[in-house]
DNA sequence: CTTTGAATTATTCATTTGTATAAGAAGATC
DNA sequence: GATCTTCTTATACAAATGAATAATTCAAAG
């Protein structure tokens, strides 16, 4: 019998394990569900064996809260910074905050997989249900925001209703787009939202979108395609 | 040692014990996601023991995907019933069809909760996302002959972006209203969907909404539609 | 170089899960 | 009422899962 060789390792910072360890789940959770994200596969896509784990995160739902924190903070900077990047023009920062929902890497497959997987668990687990509710309300505040900076009269119950509804189209088109991405046309889904919103709050968007110069409106240099974002 | 007392039962036809299994899965899933719908909790909700299963479905999977045959079926015929009792005003029709979308019991956390925990088992499984497909394209084809069928000029694209717009946004309102119902008003997510597709089609439907006799519109009790108008 | 703390692996355990097989009984048929 | 089909329960089992504990070895501190 050989003596039993140990696996040779590297030790390396809480951070960097940590983060391992949250971005093999929530790939994991992309891909297959909650389901999925087995302590056994979290530690083999992280690298490491399955104690590891423990050593880290208290319990494995406390590993799954972590990681949906993890993620909802991607989410929300994501959306803040497509805001920040615009143009100075109300009509374009509208329309580029639709469009980056609406295109990859945020509407995606794996996205809309981690939705799923951790709905259940956001229904479940009350701090996981907070920070959803946080998040949902941070997202609509900032379209809110956007809307209100528009050229155009609306009381603020007309404000919040055309937050709801707008927030609504993106929200439906991103699903339906990241579940069957093959049944639209490239560059469809963002022309349909640009349109629908316009439509929503009586501005010209689309005439808006047509005016701004195209390098402004995306980074270029995503290579972030593998961790899916969500919304 | 008492005599290990066999546990009595009924015989049933084939029909309603499948039915029993099939609806207790659905339970199990809408509540707890897919993990939750383990071959014994089902049995035990339908009231039998866990060795039925493989009686009447040749595995779990099986009995999995049945279920969702059965959830497909079950939505899309309660949409299209809707439709067909509806009055004969192009506009009535397409209003009490978004209705129907954004009331209980299709806007429900147990829907949502449906849809999250079979998206995973949809996308691995070839036979459910055929299934799937198929369901969505009929619900969108419903819709977009609604469209087709109101007072105003459109070509076949603009009828095609107008059907996708529409269903996002019932889709979009549908999940937010199903996820946080606490967040909304009562009869606030019908206001809205009503006004914002209106708002995208052109049409009002509001006001059509208004002049329908309530008991057409289902089981009553909701004064719903005043004069919200979105834009 | 030695010591020491703790990061990491290895091993074990009780529980749960899907499946397989055997045993029993309900109810129709004769 | 006896018989027989098959519906239903009961039991068993291997694999997987989350968790707990023990055993190592990396790397910093002295």
């Amino acid at each position: 019998m050989t003596p039993a060789e140990r696996r040779p390792y590297r030790r390396e910072t809480e951070e960097s394990r940590r983060d391992a360890l949250i971005s093999a789940a929530l790939e994991l959770v992309a891909e297959g569900g909650a389901q999925a994200a087995t302590v056994r596969a979290i530690a083999g896509r992280a690298g490491v064996t399955p104690g590891l784990i423990r050593h880290y995160f208290a319990s494995k739902d406390e590993l799954t809260r972590a990681a949906y924190r993890t993620l909802m903070h991607r989410m929300t900077t994501k959306s803040a910074d497509a805001v920040t990047a615009a143009p100075d023009c109300p009509l374009c920062r509208l329309g580029l905050f639709i469009l980056v929902s609406l295109r990859p890497p945020v509407m995606d497959p794996a996205g809309v997989g981690l939705w799923a997987g951790f709905l259940h668990g956001v229904r479940r687990d009350d701090a996981m249900r907070e920070v959803h509710k946080q998040n949902y309300h941070e997202y609509r505040d900032m379209l809110q925001a956007l809307i209100a900076a528009l050229p155009r009269a609306a009381n603020p119950a007309q404000l919040r209703e055309a937050a709801i509804a707008c927030n609504g189209v993106i929200d439906g088109l991103w699903l339906e787009g990241s579940v069957l991405p093959e049944s639209f046309a490239p560059g469809e889904m963002e022309r349909i939202g640009i349109a629908a919103v316009g439509a929503i709050l009586g501005v010209d968007l689309a005439g808006a979108m047509a005016r701004i110069p195209p390098e402004t409106e995306q980074n270029g240099a995503q290579p972030s395609v593998e961790n899916g974002e969500l919304q």
